[in-house]
DNA sequence: ATCTGTGAACCGGTTCACAGCC
DNA sequence: GGCTGTGAACCGGTTCACAGAT
């Protein structure tokens, strides 16, 4: 089954989600089955730590024949708690925040996006493909009565741990940042933070240093 | 001195570039020097660890007394290779590339667009902040010509991997990319992914199997 | 006394290798 | 024969603990 015991690796979710991906191309050509060398070889990893993540949860494959593509895509889904629709919030509504809310990859996994926020009044009322954006005043009402589960954030660094602070104590427990700011929550609460300028110069170093 | 004999994890590099952040927020404040400690509180890390990190490049601290903020700022940015202006271009001039192509947080670190491309006709001669979009057809000729570093890719997943092709050949070494598609490149190419879905859903996670 | 620099111990994620099933 | 599932071995990043410098 799916309710591991264990603590699970983040790199392991990272690499489920990313099989999930190959899963779905396998399911659109017709195949049927697949073997975990087959994933690993899309995935860059090797058979043994396909094996291995997907061992975690439950047993999946039949030996001597692989694993059945559409059982598996339905068995990740169920583990990633994708079978579920989760409604995102995206609070600023600049130029990041805007591309963010017309993402077509949102949508495609069961991410929808029902509510944009700026504090800037010159933004507010601002349409966004299907949705207008909302003033930041209506945060907490809007949280109470729409329960979004995962708040996006694209608001300056150094506005984003007050927003952070915001939206925790409006109820919110998974917080995905685009602020370039490095942000503390309390337990119980999941943030992830996505740092394009620490991205670059990662790059920026191994252009330094060959490699 | 910096050129590590040893190999360096990048988690180490990550850290570098978030002390970086802090040590420029200290000289803002005119503290001239820190602790190991201190700048594993505003990281969240250990002292262990920060000294550890610093100390694969060399000695930076004086005992007893910790690291000087100027100096610090000054060797980890030579570490990191930003004493040295990075020319950007990015590809893909849709909601995301348009985004990107107007980020502050680029150039403030030495990250510098020089050039917006995009293959709709539609597209092209539309302007993004002082640049304005250019056919992809430019791309070789303009990476000859100009020699940017890094190419941040910006469009769809189903056109990731050919153009990857298309900028290694034409010489670039260094690829970030923010397409929904796992991408590969010979040695010697650094490519980072950035997928957004994969974070929501690793968030998706922890909000299903609690924290 | 304080804080750095670093070998040694530790820990957890990855890889190996093989038993078990088709 | 082919492929899964998994304990054991391995490896590398993190933490510990202490010697060395101020």
């Amino acid at each position: 089954m799916h309710s591991p015991t264990k603590h699970i690796a983040e790199s392991t979710v990272r690499r489920l989600s990313l099989y999930l991906r190959f899963l779905e191309e396998f399911e659109s050509r017709g195949q049927t089955t697949v073997s975990s060398g087959e994933l690993a070889r899309s995935g860059g990893t090797t058979s043994a730590q396909v094996r291995k993540d997907l061992s975690f949860f439950g047993s999946f494959g039949k030996r001597g024949l692989g694993y059945g593509v559409k059982d598996l895509i339905h068995s990740i889904r169920e583990i990633l708690g994708l079978e579920q629709p989760w409604p995102v919030i995206i609070i600023g509504a600049g130029k990041i925040g805007a591309a963010l809310a017309q993402y077509r990859g949102f949508t495609s996994r069961g991410f929808h996006v029902v509510g944009v926020y700026d504090r800037d009044p010159a933004k507010t009322g601002m349409n966004l493909g299907a949705l207008s954006v909302r003033s930041d005043t209506e945060l907490e009402r809007d949280i109470a009565l729409h329960k979004p589960r995962i708040a996006v954030l694209a608001v300056p660094g150094e506005a984003a741990q007050a927003m952070v602070d915001r939206v925790v104590s409006a109820g919110m427990h998974a917080i995905l940042s685009f602020a370039p700011a490095p942000l503390h929550a309390p337990q119980g609460v999941t943030i992830r933070a996505v740092n394009m300028a620490t991205e670059l110069e990662i790059l920026a170093y191994s252009l330094t240093h060959g490699v």
